[in-house]
DNA sequence: TATGAATGAGAATTCATTCAT
DNA sequence: AATGAATGAATTCTCATTCAT
């Protein structure tokens, strides 16, 4: 079996808002602008091939119509990322950061945690899913039993969703003064949440198009994480 | 967005048991034998390529060593599946009936649908997963993302699944006069049942190797899952 | 610096005669054609390598391009050789094993040392390095400074045949009643041997097309090793 | 077969001891210290350049690494030299006339031609070999089978040495009133001293690293060379 | 039926060289 | 003069699939 633990410290999304930063300020004019060109070039790389993988998929889409779609050479394409699966970790680590901003925000802005996990998995669902399938795709198909380093770099990524969720709930019941059965119950909890929207997303959103139904299925799904999570309370 | 809608239709495993048959009565010592040597080698076949698509990737296993390691040619492997893909889609369909029975068979075996979602839950985690951990990376893993026509058999399949827990859930509405809060609450607790499933799984079998939790795991995910059913009705 | 020492047991072309063999005895006829077409086939894919790697330099010859003059497809090239520098080992060894051979034969056709230097020089010479000068080519330019692969292999091939070349020092020694200024001094003689012939080849044959003048280099070279050897007694 | 015969006039460095020299007097003195960066610049890109190929190989050491180890940039590369194999033939001439001033001056310091030829080798052997093992890697081993262009610089660059050995010779039947064979004498016992050198030098530096062993083999070396020669006068 | 050698399209990757800034 | 991003041709190698024996 294929395994590849690693641990790494892992941050929730609830705690440090702002992100990222980086002191630009002492820079040259010219250099200022030779950074944004370059980071410009290496956002119309990622687009073009996210494009392509959520189309074709990420084996089928080579490299050089990755280039073409991004009207670049192949050449180009390497001198920005390493390799191909650069290309689709990038990809990754974009999309999994806009999901823990948009969500964590969403949390911070509610009154309470209870509400917090209504708003957030309301607009995960109807703001991020609906908007953006093919980074759904990205996240929850091309992603998947690619290689070795993709696996391990998913696992890394999807622990830190979970380890925000687990936040989450471990934030409710704080609130509410719950005591959960074990210790495990948090992990278990986060971890069935993760589950639960992607599969849903998956369904409504990659296999069928009824992001239609999507408000009333992202309300009923949290009423029953809400429902469950009460269940395993002591 | 490679999107692939097939309508089938879709039995559950709660209604017939015996899935398929098929009538040897009326063929020669001779032609029994033949024909049960040839399933054995393609037993032998799919065996091999399920120890090598979980342990190196779907992709990276060639047609080569496949045959190697069934000890048999690689013309052989053509005689009997249709290309590498097919060899794919028949690991996915072993494995999707073998849990199906499994589940159907527990859900079955319970008093009520009430303790058949708890068994066969509490079966597919402890006896399934922990025993079969290479056929749950071929089913969560190596069969995702793959091609169309892999995509499409495993929309499919996990329809049929989805089907299973939908009726399953069903049941358990009717059994204890439960009303739901649409037509689509049903569906929506299946998928996320199958979801929830599937992440834990992923989880604890294939990223980490702590099937000793599964025990405990499986039971609090059970009562996360009552809890939430619950909590859909009106 | 780029070195690469593997100690390997050599063994000297004077003493075994008949190099290799094997048993093809017990197999069917029909293994034994297909083993000899195979052979065959192998052959073919080293001669249109040889002649490519001579005319047009080895990293000049694209797999392609050999495939092509040797009538096969590129994916025969892989299923006979593991890769390129494959290709390119097989040659010298073979090339090797033909001059050790050649000259192993006329060493102990002769009467004595001294008079087997004197022939195998020249048949080196004038038999050997006349009538293959895209051996020669191969052997003392295209296979130097490829990889760190062939010039380890090079470094074999090159022991062996200083090997040789110091047994028969040894011989000549021996036979004459001489005795050497140090332990050093066969060594050092079968290296200066090696680099002499090595050097003449290239000049006479590669560089400059002067095989018309081999016959009387090579009188002229034996005698100067000969001059040479007998310099270094006590 | 590829063979490059270009006739080029030769000259001995026996003879002409200041090899090469320019004009700088007329220049401003901020046109000379321009002059004096610029050669300074091209130092250190041959000697980055000379480092990579003799550890990692010419074909493997790329020119963005050796822009990298030189500290400038590829543009700068190519503004210092044409391409690539300009870099390398550089290389090679700098290492020539090195090698050329070092042997040409201790021959000069001689008493006589046969003192001569002893002091050169062995401060060929001890002084420079020993000294600069990446030299003779990228004389014997880099510039070796690389393009036409380089082989028929390697080429050019090897008349000249064999020139100044056949002078030596020459000199030294002059001196001691010998009469040789034939006519082609000198040139066979240029070339075969060349070959020796080349040999004994990547045998005990680059393959092997025996340098202490330099002293007492180019001795030898240098007697077999006189015992040789001696053998081939009438 | 079984074999396994042969095929060849396809893909990723490298890297010398150019050129706008 | 110097930079370093961009180019794109060239090349090696893989592997699913076929087919003569």
């Amino acid at each position: 079996m294929r395994r590849l633990h690693e641990e790494s410290d892992v941050k929730t999304i609830w705690e440090n808002s702002g992100m990222e930063e980086r002191d630009k300020n002492h820079l040259s004019r010219a250099a200022q602008r030779r950074i944004r060109e370059k980071e410009e070039r290496r956002g119309l790389i990622l687009k073009a091939a996210m494009g392509l993988f959520a189309s074709e998929g990420y084996n089928h889409a080579s490299m050089e119509r990755i280039a073409d779609e991004a009207e670049v050479s192949t050449g180009t394409l390497y001198f920005n990322f390493r390799n191909k699966e650069d290309i689709l970790v990038h990809l990754m680590d974009e999309i999994a950061y806009e999901i823990r901003s948009l969500v964590g925000a969403e949390f911070r802005m509610a009154e309470n945690p209870h509400e917090g996990i209504r708003r957030s998995g309301i607009a995960f669902m109807t703001e991020f899913c609906r908007r953006h399938p093919e980074k759904i795709a990205i996240l929850y198909r091309e992603s998947v039993g690619k290689s070795n380093l993709v696996e391990s770099h998913r696992e890394k990524m999807h622990k830190q969703l979970i380890a925000d969720l687990q936040s989450a709930v471990e934030l409710l019941r704080d609130a509410k003064g719950y005591r959960f059965r074990s210790g495990l119950t948090p992990e278990i909890i986060a971890t069935c949440i993760g589950g639960m929207y992607e599969r849903i997303a998956y369904q409504f959103i990659i296999w069928q198009d009824r992001s239609g139904d999507l408000q009333e299925v992202s309300r009923e799904l949290v009423d029953f994480i809400l429902g469950g999570i009460d269940a395993l309370r002591i």
